[in-house]
DNA sequence: ATAACATATGTACAGTTGTACATATATTAT
DNA sequence: ATAATATATGTACAACTGTACATATGTTAT
């Protein structure tokens, strides 16, 4: 076992893990994140492919930014949003495995 | 960007994907997850471990067991718990990324 | 059988979280 | 300026979740 995924030393990181984690947990924002990782999208975009209101979509942005899963620039009126790109990857690692868990393979 | 990862072939997916996520979130489960990275180990031993009451242990292993993160065998009054294998992956590929979260590099 | 230990289950309650309403702010067009 | 559009913020509330208490069940030793 890596030495570096031992208990004593995660102990410590656990709140920020299930601070990422637990964000990952939500429907309304995979939804967001998925669109995302077709390409960048602005408020209105979202919302038109999300079956939530604006100022949902705006709250969990809002939330999102925060915690560095998504960046944002302004374009006249519109804001577009991106998705940061170690998201993307912890998202694709995790999918490669996702069907298997719970079927051990004899 | 891969064809199966596109937004309207996940929709579907989402809330699995979500309950997985949902299951991660949370410091408790975390925290056997992390135990049960080392080796297999008794409700006992996770309890003395971690700073929770038996019967929340317990309670936690069930709903992990229910959702194929755990598995379970009884060696006399003991039972063991041990941490599927793409559990353990998935939180590995996740720990590769994670400290860069909202660090794009330039 | 009974006691002692290990683990599981029922329940209730406090804390958290996602949502939409109402409203505010920012930008562009007229 | 004012209107129209895009996005953000304040707030309140229902739903969900994690926890520990009390208690039950299962296992081993005496």
């Amino acid at each position: 076992m890596e030495e570096f995924l031992r208990y004593e030393h995660m102990k410590d990181e656990i709140p920020k893990i299930s601070d990422f984690y637990k964000i990952m947990g939500d429907e309304t924002r995979l939804e967001i994140m998925f669109l995302l990782m077709e390409a960048e999208m602005s408020v209105g975009e979202i919302t038109k492919n999300i079956n939530r209101d604006q100022t949902t979509i705006s709250h969990q942005l809002r939330l999102m930014k925060k915690s560095g899963f998504v960046l944002s620039t302004r374009h006249g009126k519109y804001i577009f949003y991106s998705l940061d790109d170690h998201v993307k990857n912890i998202i694709k690692d995790t999918l490669r495995h996702l069907n298997e868990v719970g079927n051990e393979e004899k």
